[in-house]
DNA sequence: TTGTAGGCGTTATCAA
DNA sequence: TTGATAACGCCTACAA
């Protein structure tokens, strides 16, 4: 049996509106009697229940605004269906969310979506484009009250409500050190990376590189290039590099367009490849299970959906970021052991 | 603005007492204003609002009480750090919840504190040890209208209203998986196992092997031996076979132990050996930093513990499981770059 | 500066 | 078979 509000009121002797505002320091009350129910209030151990404060909450009609760039990109589906799990909650707070959904990554497009966002959201989830227009724009809606969670990409602004995603470093670092586990002694290795104009891939490459000149400096790097995600793009210049370079023995993917590098690799008939990559599509599942993907660095899609959104929902009606957040999203690495084939990932 | 009760029972044109028997089934009502009821109710897309249903159950005053072979285990740490968080959400609902922790896995003492909280609890969160008596009791505590949710360890009894715990044995083939990645064409594997009497532990030693057979007949099992988890017992058994058997180039821990295993592996100045083992106490994580161990497969510790009483609370307050569940808890794999080592899991 | 009262959605009790 | 009402804990508007 939690101390309430109302049992504070009754210990002190004033009623509950007194409690109420100086739990929730809204002034004009006497300083004594604040000090009274401040001390009765520890003493009997008061947390404000949750359940109370969620169904006061109903009144206010929050609404929430997230921003994606999914179209047409197969990994945002989890990421979407996490959103869904978590916008059951909304709908117990009364919160109303609109998910705005766009192609590519067009600083103008998103600019334009964050606008319109702005007009009508108490608080946005934003799937960022690394730029100095959505960081403006992002800048200016907080001192406007509004507050941002951002989402699968890292941005370099720091104040944000929340970033939920993955360290794009420490996934290429992991990368590495699989590769470094499975390699002997002689390692050619081809990076193909997704665009450099996503700050993620990029870190990732860094990451990547790094923990291979740091563990492995005798590793020889041959090359790299960018897939843009594209699978016609990609099987044409891997085809390309594996023939320049037939020593290739490692490749590291760090996006999309693995379908291109795989089958390249596939057609060679160099089943010998050790082949590294990120994130758990069914592409990614299809060449794990045939065998050509040793390993994945995933990337806890649906979870990124869900904690953004339940941490805007917790933020808007409690004042304060859940507990759950600070675990924070992990690089985790799947084989063929312990992936789930059955859920898209 | 989700439909209510409320909404209904105004559209309905009856009061909203008699909605709610139409909703949740308490009978004493008309066929025809039921039939209309649920019509409405469905048109409007009715969801039972959490925070006013964990409002009300509030006066219902549930127990639960958490059973742990916990006592001189640094693994349940994490477990319970977890269950702790899950405690915070009890206090909402003003459900009790009670921790009875033992030493080992002596049957008649866990025996005795289900018989205890049988009495007193509401729902029983069970850290089961393997046995007919105690599968008898969680069976008859079933038909006695306490359920019971498992953590941790598996049970050989399918009646449990969930089981919140890792698939050992995709977990031992995880681990034989990973090895497979990182031996080449030779291989001289030792099995270093917990105890023979936990189902865990032989059903990762049973995952293992199989995968082992499967993927690379080639390779050598060359012993297999039994730690108790004793840290002294393991290190003398783990020298022993190192010097009767100097080909070992790879060794699997199931579970405790490690601290043994890998000193006598360190002393040797076998380096070389690839230690593939389980879980990440801080044991492991240091052991991981030295690069003994090649990489661990994790069990999500905390979240055990928090899905486990999530669970159980949300079962009494709503008469079913939560989605969150369903993720299941996984075999993460953790090698030097990708572990935390700040918390301990 | 303080108290009162009504409402958020659901449940339970009592009266009709 | 149904309706009315109070309660759960918190918040807010208004009255004193």
């Amino acid at each position: 049996m939690p101390a309430t509000i109302k049992m504070i009121a009754e210990r002190a002797g004033v009623s509950r509106g007194t409690v109420d505002r100086v739990l929730n320091h809204r002034g004009n009350v006497n300083p004594d009697t604040e000090k009274k129910i401040l001390d009765i209030a520890r003493k009997m151990g008061y947390t404000p229940n949750q359940a109370g404060i969620a169904l006061a909450a109903r009144k206010k009609g929050y609404i929430i605004d997230v921003i994606l760039c999914s179209v047409e990109n197969e990994f945002f589906e989890e990421v979407i269906n996490g959103l869904r799990r978590g916008m059951q909650e909304a709908d117990n707070f009364g919160i109303r969310v609109n998910i705005l959904e766009m192609k590519g990554y067009d600083v103008i497009t998103q600019a334009d979506l964050l606008d319109k966002a702005g007009k009508e959201a108490d608080l946005i989830i934003l799937n960022a484009i690394n730029d100095p227009v959505i960081i403006d724009k992002v800048a200016d809606l907080k001192s406007r009250g509004v507050e941002t969670i951002t989402i699968n990409t890292s941005l370099e602004y720091d104040d944000v409500l929340a970033a939920v995603c993955v360290d794009y470093v420490e996934s290429g670092a992991t990368a590495a050190g699989l590769m470094g586990l499975m390699l002997g002694d002689v390692a050619n290795i081809v990076i193909a990376m997704g665009s450099k104009n996503v700050l993620g891939h990029n870190e990732r490459v860094v990451g990547f590189i790094e923990n291979i000149k740091k563990r492995h400096p005798e590793y020889n790097l041959i090359t790299s290039f960018e897939t843009k995600d594209d699978v016609e793009l990609a099987y044409n210049t891997m085809k390309e590099v594996l023939s320049s370079h037939p020593e290739t023995n490692a490749v590291y993917i760090t996006s999309g367009g693995q379908r291109g590098v795989c089958r390249a690799i596939e057609e060679a008939g160099r089943k010998d490849i050790i082949v590294i990559t990120s994130d758990g599509t069914r592409t990614v599942q299809e060449y794990v299970k045939k065998g050509i993907i040793r390993a994945t660095v995933m990337q806890e899609a649906e979870k990124q959906g869900y904690e953004a959104m339940h941490s805007g929902v917790y933020y808007l009606v409690y004042g304060e970021l859940p507990d759950s957040l600070f675990g924070g999203i992990r690089n985790e690495i799947y084989i063929q052991e312990n992936m789930r084939f059955d859920t898209f990932i």
